[in-house]
Formats: C-alpha cells, structure tokens, sequence
DNA sequence: GTCTATAAATAGATAGAC
DNA sequence: GTCTATCTATTTATAGAC
C-alpha cells in the first residue's frame, strides 16, 4: 500500500494530479470492457461508453489497446491463458479419471466465479462461430479441449469410463456450466428476477449436480 | 401454382412488374434477418444487409416490420409459438415420462432442424439476460419451460425419475443441445472446418447421446 | 407495395496540445 | 500518459414520388 501511494503521489507542475497509479487506467478499461462485452456483445459495445464507465478518457483505449478488436482479444486471451493452464495441471496430475473430472467441475465454476464476464462472452462466441477470434486465440481454445479429451482417453483406457464421443461429452458438460454462469449474471439485470429461467441456483448444488451427470454419463453401466 | 402465377402476373402500367408474389417480400425479409440475427446477433446486423441479402428494398423492411427491433421480437416469438406447442403436446401426451423425454429431445432437434438460425439467436439472448424480448416473448419462454417442467414432476410422482432440481434438468439438456446446434452452424463459416470445437457430430448421434444423458440423469439408483 | 434520396444520430478512430 | 475537439463513415429511419 505504501508503495503504490509513493509512486501515485508523485506530484507533477501544474496541481495536485493524478489520481491514479500507472497500470490502473489500463486495468480499469480492460475491467469495463470486460463487463461491457459480456453484457452487450462486442457490437453491441460502444468504446465511449466502455471509457465513461472505467472514468477514463476514450483516447486512452486506443492508446492502451490500439483499437477495440484487440482490446476484446486481450479479454479473451487473458481468461483462455488462465483456464488452459487449470486445466491442463488437472489433466496431468496423478488424480484417477473420476477425481479429475470432478475437480475439471469445481475449477470451472471457480473460474466462473473470478471472472464472472467470461462465460457469457465465450458462449456468444461459440454461437457465432467466432469471428472475432485470431488463429492464436482459437489455438489456446483447442489446448483446453484438449486437456479435457487426455482425461476422457485416460478413463476409457483404464476401463472406466465407457465408449463415449469425447466432443458429446465435453459439450455435455461445458454448456450447462456456461449456460448456468450466464443465466445467473442475466439474473442480475432489471426485470429478470422473477422469470423461471433465470433464477439462481447455489454453485454448491450446481457443483454437485453436474458431477453426477458427468459421472453418470461416463461410468460404465 | 395456376393461382399465384395469376396473381403474379397482374400487369402493372409502365412495365412487366413485379416478379413476386404477394407475402414473398415479407417471407423473404423474415428469412434474410433470421439468418443474419443468428450469425451476428442483433447490434451484429444492420438492416442494409438484410434488404441485399432478401433482395428487397431497404424501406420494405420498416414498412412491413415497424423497424429492426420488431422483426427480431418477430422472429423469436414464431419460433416461440411453434417450440412451445410441440413441447406442450409432449408433456401432455399419454406416453411414460422416460418416453416423454425421449421425444423432447428427438423434437428439439427437429426444429432446430427446420429452424437452424433459431438456438445461437436463442443463446445470445440467454446469454443476455434477453434484453430485445418484450413481456409477452418471455411469456413464451415460460410456457415452454413450464411444459419440460410437467415432465419431470410427472416422473417424480411416479416414482421413476429420481429428486432432481427441475431447472437443473433442463439447463442440463437444453444448453447441450443448443450449443451444439450453434457449432454446427458455426461450423460451416469458413476457417472453422478444421477446429475440434467447430467439428460436425451426426444428429442421430447426438439424439441417442443426449437421450442417454437425460435418463441416467433422472433415472434412480 | 415499392423505390430513391436523404435526414439525423451515432459509431470508431485520431490529431495535437499539454 | 492524458485530454479536448473533431473527422469520417456508418447506421437507423423516414419523406415523398410512383
């Protein structure tokens, strides 16, 4: 705290500025734009709005992200970095099969929970084929499902899990978690609270669902 | 096919006008913003396109449709009224729970058949919290939710369906198969072909996967 | 019902001072 | 790194002739 003070107090002619340290504006658009994109779409975002709601001028987007293309990339990027490197320590870890599909579970509802925005946004993206993912990104989607898939073979080859279609079984899984992230968060938006669809369940009892239907589904049986 | 070719060929002063039929420009306007609804969402879309893409007059479209707004809510709520008469006369049908299931399943991916613009439209706006539907659309989303309910608490009572959280169920069957819908049409935008979360899975595979998912998820023991 | 032309508003993006 | 002012293109929507 003290050194994050110094380094914002450092005074500049001209009056008592500025109010922030360096790395928040950036941190602050990457923030807004996050919840903006996840709510609205990527067209249904404007940048003006994205700086109004970080308290930050537009022309420091542009001066931090280049445009807004790249700014939703980085969004992207940033969670895919951070899901492929869960996944795959799950994968590779010495658990059985039926242990790492239930951590695979609890891992995703709390990378859901860290970065709430994400689920949406990766829904919609899937939904349209994403088209405003870069080979790279699209590349970092496939280390995810492939991590996935190293413990479905795993499980089958010990004799398990039973002869299931590992894309059936991811989608199987994967869907309902995201689908459940985003009914929640559009659960928070004015006149939704009362509409079936969009009522909360505790991640507890979602947690505890899906790791039935998962093992349900794979056992053999 | 007489009668609409007489209708059609009623002669205008001025010239050999018009090559369509009363109701094609409407039918034509609907289909074109189906698709492009559900490719781009609908900030994604600008009416312009629609027109091109319908071979229509950009102004027809605020003549037959009010504006853009409308012809969305438009499209969601014949998707609607048909979703929730076929799942309506499912769960009221004479059949066991199980095989009421099973056809639930077997008829979600008949019409998404019929209707393949309909389940990424349908994601996005879940994904959303459906900002772009009225009252009376959500109303609908109700009904069809309620009848999938009837289902399940039908095979509770009865003793064949184990206790489940019934909106878990149905996210549990529901986000699968839409999602899958939506890769699957994602699919065919080019550059996709070769990623393994864009590739195909036959529908007869998926129904059996799904069918089998559904019933070891409520089925006791 | 259909067309052309255009109004009116809004979007993404940048120049240039500080 | 930050800000103001603005440019340019796009977008929704309509007026009015036919």
């Amino acid at each position: 705290m003290r050194g994050r003070r110094a380094r914002g107090a450092r005074v500049r002619r001209g009056g008592p500025r500025p109010l922030t340290q360096p790395g928040d504006t950036r941190a602050a658009i990457f923030h807004a734009a996050a919840e903006a994109f996840s709510r609205r779409g990527f067209d249904g975002v404007v940048v003006d709005r994205i700086a109004r709601t970080a308290r930050v001028n537009k022309a420091m987007i542009y001066y931090h992200f280049t445009d807004k293309l790249a700014l939703y990339r980085e969004i992207v990027r940033d969670m895919l970095r951070h899901a492929g490197a869960s996944v795959s320590a799950i994968a590779d870890s010495r658990a059985t099969p039926e242990a790492k599909i239930n951590t695979w579970i609890e891992t995703f509802v709390a990378l859901s929970e860290e970065r709430p925005y994400f689920p949406p946004l990766m829904m919609r993206e899937i939904a349209e084929g994403a088209p405003h993912l870069d080979h790279e990104t699209l590349a970092m989607m496939k280390t995810v499902l492939a991590a996935f898939r190293r413990i479905i073979t795993e499980g089958q080859r010990r004799g398990v899990f039973r002869a299931v279609n590992p894309i059936l079984a991811y989608i199987t899984l994967l869907a309902p978690l995201m689908f459940n992230a985003a009914r929640e968060r559009a659960a928070s938006e004015p006149g939704r609270e009362d509409l079936p669809m969009f009522v909360e369940v505790p991640h507890a009892e979602l947690t505890r669902h899906m790791q039935q239907v998962a093992l349900r589904m794979l056992r053999k049986g």
